[in-house]
RNA sequence: GGGUCGCUAGCUCAGCGGUAGAGCACUCGGCUUUUAACCGAUUGGUCCUGGGUUCGAAUCCCAGGCGACCCA
């Protein structure tokens, strides 16, 4: 049978429903038990047993079995799945006064409808453990037929595209977002059990900063004006800090026009963290909580496995400089180097490529870390002490010139998080500002302007302060063994069907 | 941006130059212990789109769309 004729059929089952005086799009139904609930507490329930307790359930028919006089269905609801037991005489005598009940779910149900059904617990002959209905309600007549019952859903494409459908068959994916509310709602749990405050801040920005990339651009039209998405939480929640809050934060959506990957979702969620009085080193010891707490109490263990890849994240995390990782990898000592040709001849020697665009020493030190270093990061490990070329927003640090106090969190070979002490100097600040504007200006598209209202906000004074920013979505893909970010974000961004 | 692969029934797939196929689902009939229920019968197609080659194209060629993976 075609689509249409799948569909046809259904919505006449819906108008016999209707002339029986139903409606097949109910209003509602007594739940007072899960399916997870009921397997749980009959688990010792022994085959042929019935127990003389009222439930009602209510999910949707994932399948059904039907003889002449007997029935069985498979209800799922949000914690599993159940069996009906649908008995022909034990219908008619319960549902006496409605002649056509067995009839009806032989001929008028099917796999997709939302059904809700009253009756005792029974362990069948067979060992299955079910509900022994009484009384039923078709409460909502579904169209459309659910992929094949045993090989499911695997187009990815229509899993992305059609993710309610994804979400009714196959569980794991229930599972990732069932975890990543628990991780974010434990996220936030640790962060204001110690006195974080989340405030949001602008999403529509006159100016986009705090990172290197491209903004999403669009347009108000009472103001006459283009305003950019926010690519980063930084700058606002620093005033914040001028403000007076001392431990703020904000998680949440974050634009940025770039490509699509397994890694890569132009919208995605962060968390940024801010607190005052504190540098780098404490904020290396908070990140390892704020991670290792949610995964403890989701997953249940810090011994974990991201692709087939054994992954420990027991604290304390592995700390490294830059420098000394880029040494071990490549025996070369950027700290040595103060000529920027002898430092590109040396690395070129040592098989680092691309780096003809690179200005400065510490560029090419970047480079090479991303080149020999980063893939190799497989346990959490801590990198530290970053070229000031690379981090306009990090405060110099306190004994290493041509450095700054920042750190990245690696795991599985990928940025985690990255975080900072924060440049408090105003006049510093303008100075990095300034140079960015320069690359903006010669045509670099993820450079931004001169906020001159960030600078006011410093020049009032921000105390010593450290921030931290991570990626939700890479947590999430980390801790739930996701392959593609887009299996932890429920609606990944997609190109409409169709186009051109 | 480059490369490789994929797109055929509602779902999962076969077919690779000669009448468009299977399993499941659906429809009809039978069945009171099934759980991929079973037995019998039937039904179901823009072979991603558009060109081209050919007597003939799902199949070969070109262009495009969407997706997956890898690389940058």
């Amino acid at each position: 049978m075609s689509s249409d004729d799948l569909r046809s059929t259904r919505i006449e089952k819906a108008d016999q429903l209707k002339q029986q005086g139903l409606n097949p799009y109910a209003y509602r139904w007594e739940v007072t038990h899960h399916t997870a609930d009921l397997q749980t507490k009959y688990a010792d329930l022994a085959a042929g047993e019935m127990v003389e307790v009222e439930v009602s359930v209510a999910g949707r028919i994932m399948a059904r079995r039907v003889f002449g006089k007997l029935a069985f269905f498979t209800l799922q609801d949000e914690t599993g799945q159940i069996q009906l037991y649908l008995d022909k005489k034990a219908i008619e005598v319960s549902m006496a006064e409605d002649a056509a009940a067995f009839d009806r779910l032989k001929q008028l149900t099917d796999v997709g409808d939302i059904f809700g059904a009253r009756g005792v617990i029974k362990r069948t002959e067979k060992g299955e453990l079910s509900v022994y209905v009484r009384d039923y309600e078709i409460l909502t007549k579904s169209l459309l037929p659910l992929p094949d019952k045993w090989h499911g859903l695997t187009d990815v494409e229509k899993r992305y595209r059609q993710r309610y459908v994804d979400l009714i068959v196959n569980p794991d994916v229930r599972d990732t977002f069932r975890k990543r509310a628990l991780i974010t709602a434990g996220i936030r749990r640790y962060l204001n059990d110690r006195g974080f405050v989340e405030i949001e801040t602008p999403v529509l920005q006159s100016e986009a900063g705090g990172a290197d990339a491209r903004p999403f651009i669009t347009h108000h039209n009472a103001l006459e004006m283009d305003l950019y998405l926010r690519i980063a939480t930084e700058l606002h929640l620093k005033r914040l800090v001028v403000g007076g809050f001392e431990r703020v934060y904000e998680m949440g959506r974050i634009f940025r026009n770039e490509g699509i990957s397994t890694r890569h979702n132009p919208e995605f969620t962060s968390i940024e963290i801010y607190q005052a009085y504190g540098d780098y080193l404490d904020m290396m010891t908070l990140v390892e909580e704020l991670i290792t707490l949610p995964a403890q109490e989701v997953l249940g263990t810090l011994q974990i496995s991201y692709q087939g890849q054994p992954v420990d994240l027991t604290p304390p995390w592995r700390r490294v400089t830059m420098h000394d990782a880029v040494q071990e990898q490549t025996g070369l000592d950027f700290s040595q180097f103060t000529e920027l040709d002898e430092a590109k001849t040396a690395a070129k020697a040592a098989g680092i490529t691309n780096i003809d665009d690179c200005g400065s020493i510490g560029r090419l030190l970047n480079e090479a870390f991303e080149q020999t270093v980063e893939a190799t990061l497989i346990q959490p490990t801590f990198v530290t002490d970053y070229p000031i070329e690379i981090s306009p927003l990090a405060k110099p640090h306190r004994s290493k010139p041509g450095l700054v106090e920042r750190f990245e969190l690696f795991i599985v070979g990928r940025e985690t998080a990255n975080g900072f002490s924060e440049l408090t100097d105003p006049l510093d600040q303008r100075q990095r500002f300034e140079a960015q504007a320069a690359r903006k200006a010669a045509g670099d598209l993820e450079a931004h302007g001169v906020d001159e209202d960030f600078l006011t906000a410093l020049e009032y004074g921000l105390p010593p302060t450290v921030g931290m920013g991570m990626g939700i979505d890479r947590l999430v893909m980390l801790l739930c063994d996701c392959a593609s970010i887009r299996d932890a974000i429920a609606f990944p961004l997609l190109k409409p069907e169709g186009t051109g």
